[in-house]
This record gives C-alpha cells, sequence and structure tokens, in this order.
DNA sequence: CCCCTGCTATGACCGCTGTCATAGTAGCGG
DNA sequence: CCGCTACTATGACAGCGGTCATAGCAGGGG
C-alpha cells in the first residue's frame, strides 16, 4: 500500500505526496518519506538537490496531473457524459476512499497551499499550476458536453471549489455529507449548462 | 494591526488564529504566538496549561464564533435579505481583504484541518465544531429568507464548501478570480430556493 | 510583616528537522 | 586495473520546537 511507483524517485514524490495530503507539508520529514518509499535516505540529496522545497513542489505537480487524468479518465467510462455525472464521479472518489480506508488524507495541494502560501513562492506557483492543470482538464470535459466555452471554466471553478471545501468539512466531521451534499446540490445547475441558459 | 483583545490570553488566541491562518498550524510557534500578541512569554503555560493543542484549539473555535457572528452581521445589514446577496457578502470580505492587504492568510479552521485532521483528535473535533457553527447560522439566515427549512442546511454546506474551495485557489493564484466566480455562479441557484422549488 | 494567589521571567532540556560532508559501493567503458 | 558516473550510506551540525523547572514580582487579606 506504501510503495507503486517504479524508480525510486518516483516513489519518493508519490510517497511526499501521500504524506502531505495526511499531515500537511510541515508535518512531513524528509527522512519519513525515504522510509516510506522504502527508499535509501541518501537518495534525497541526489535526486532532489533542491530540497524539500523541490521535493514538494514536484509532489504538487503529480498530484495535479494525477487529478487531470483522474478526470479525463472519468469522462471516458462515463456512459453518456453529463456535467453532473462527471461531478458525482470526482466526489465518489473521494467518499469510496473515506468509506473504506477513513479519513486520513486529503487533497495534497489544498495541504501545500495551507502550509506554503505565504512562506514559500515556488510551493505556491505549484500549487497554482496544478488547480489550473485541473480546472483546465474538468473545464475541457465540460465543453465536450455541450457546455458554451465561455461558461466551462467558470463552473469547473464552482467544481473543483466545491470539491475542495467539502472535503475540509467531510475530514473534520469524519462524515461524507459535505461532499454528498455538494454533489446533489450542484448536480442540477450543472447539467442546465448544457442547454446554453446561464446566469446574469 | 496586530493586538486587539484586551486581556493577554484574548489576545494569544486571536494573535494564534491570525497566524495558523497564514502558516499553518505546525510552522505557528507558541514563543510567535506570544510575541505577536504582545504577551509574556511565561504566560503561555500559565493560561494554556494543555499546550499548543489547547491554544490552537481555541483559536479555531474563536473562529468558528467570529465567523458565524460575521454572517449575523452581514444578515442584519442587508436591506432586502436574498441568499445570493448573503454569499456575496461573504465572499466580498475576503476579495477587501485580499485587494487590501494581500493574499497572506486563508481560514484558520481549514489550516487546523489540514494540519492536524489526522494527528490531534482534539482540533480535528474543533474544527467539526466551528464548521457546524458557521454552518448553522448560515442555515438559520437562509431560513429567515424563505427557504425551506430541509434545504437551509445543504445550501449552507454549499456555501461554506464553495467559499472554502475557493479561498484555497485565490491564494494559490494570488486572484480574486475563483471568489468573484463561484459569487456569480451560485447566487441563482442560493435565490431559487427561496420560492420552494428544489432539486431532486 | 506574612502568606497566598495570580501572573511573569528565564534558562535549560531534549527531540526533531533540513542540510551538508564525507566516504563508500556497483557497474561499465577502455 | 583505472577512471568515471550513478547512487547509497552515515554521521555531524546547527537551529528551532514545545515543554518543564524554578524563581521572581505584585497585590491583597489577615
Amino acid at each position: 500500500m506504501a510503495v507503486s511507483g517504479r524508480g525510486p524517485r518516483e516513489r519518493m514524490v508519490f510517497s511526499a505526496a501521500q504524506l502531505i495530503r495526511r499531515d500537511g507539508v510541515a508535518s512531513t520529514g524528509m527522512r519519513e518519506v525515504a522510509a516510506h518509499a522504502r527508499a535509501p535516505r541518501g537518495s534525497l540529496q541526489h535526486y532532489f538537490p533542491g530540497g524539500k522545497e523541490q521535493l514538494v513542489n514536484e509532489a504538487v505537480g503529480w498530484a495535479g496531473r494525477y487529478a487531470a487524468e483522474r478526470v479525463d479518465r472519468f469522462l471516458a467510462a462515463l456512459p453518456e457524459p453529463t456535467p453532473s455525472g462527471l461531478f458525482a464521479q470526482m466526489v465518489r472518489q473521494w467518499t469510496d476512499e473515506y468509506g473504506t480506508t477513513g479519513f486520513a488524507g486529503g487533497c495534497p495541494v489544498a495541504a501545500a497551499t495551507v502550509d506554503c502560501a505565504e512562506s514559500t513562492a515556488s510551493t505556491r506557483e505549484a500549487s497554482s499550476a496544478a488547480f489550473a492543470h485541473w480546472t483546465g482538464a474538468v473545464a475541457r470535459a465540460l465543453s465536450g458536453m455541450g457546455v458554451p466555452g465561455e461558461r466551462a471554466e467558470p463552473l469547473a471553478t464552482l467544481m473543483i471549489s466545491s470539491l475542495e471545501g467539502a472535503l475540509l468539512m467531510a475530514r473534520a466531521e469524519r462524515d461524507v455529507r459535505a461532499l454528498t451534499t455538494v454533489a446533489r446540490e450542484l448536480g442540477p445547475l450543472l447539467d442546465a449548462a448544457v442547454t446554453g441558459a446561464g446566469p446574469g
């Protein structure tokens, strides 16, 4: 359950993301990352000469790419794609995890933003890029479903914002209530955008 | 700009919330809190014999009460209260701050959740209670505007989730775009609930 | 003056963290 | 065997963290 990628470098980035999303950036130690990845401690300074900052940034970047790729996969798996269906899948991924393995982890990008937005410029930029990557994937998916171009990105932002916030509440409450609520409440609004009739 | 409350104890709780929402829980030191509050270091173990955990929990509780009280004040200040108007005010508070003092801080409850949800049970409970307090205030406000009772809390959850998530994106991007977007996109949905016609 | 209580003041301790320095090993081309 | 490169192995260091121990001070009742 701990190690998956092939190379030690890849494993360390993956492990960093795992630990960060559980304990936050500051509480995650370099030695801990190496141990979790079953990688030698000496490899840290070899693969990440930029130190912890570099490792964290790569973990955040990996998380952003992973989230975007997940969106693509959800889209491909939907029999007949609708915005609400996609959002339901995105939420479902989390309710499934929380139902089976518990409420240990949140989103690593959120953790990096909270911990480093003010202190570490490069990490804040990595978080921003990760959000942009993710938002872009969702917006493209919406466009492909018939959502007008100028409404795709705002709706993608709304989806990701709601998901991130509901994740926070779900972890605090140890209950998926907030997640299922936002999925249910937002569904009709998202599907209504396919017709092209939007607000304001 | 740093100190406001009267007693040293109150000031330390307030300062803790300020520093936590900027740097996260783990990166905020006790000595730093005392200095920020212009309070003597020796008072820490006097007022907070439970250590950092107690101080953090009280800061989170304070933030929850403050958020709820803010909602009440927004409600009272609105000429003719609507759900979208309330949400716009809640969002506006943040866009104003980010416009004037910069993107240094986020929500202390979010920070505490990210940093302590898995490691410190009492802090996770404090976060949960803070969210519940806040959600309750919003739900009561919605009810007072004519939103049906069974729809008030889900919508309140949606509002707070979207706000929290947009806060994360705004800090990462150093741009209030996500905040204004969720306010604009969610407004019509919220106002539509006043008529009583809801989804599903 | 004494004692007690609320609060403040400091210094020390220990554990942990990121980082560096140094040295070692494995493999390989020549 | 040499030399080179990629990677690993440790030990040390300096800094900072929360916490504890101890002592000081102010003030008020008796």
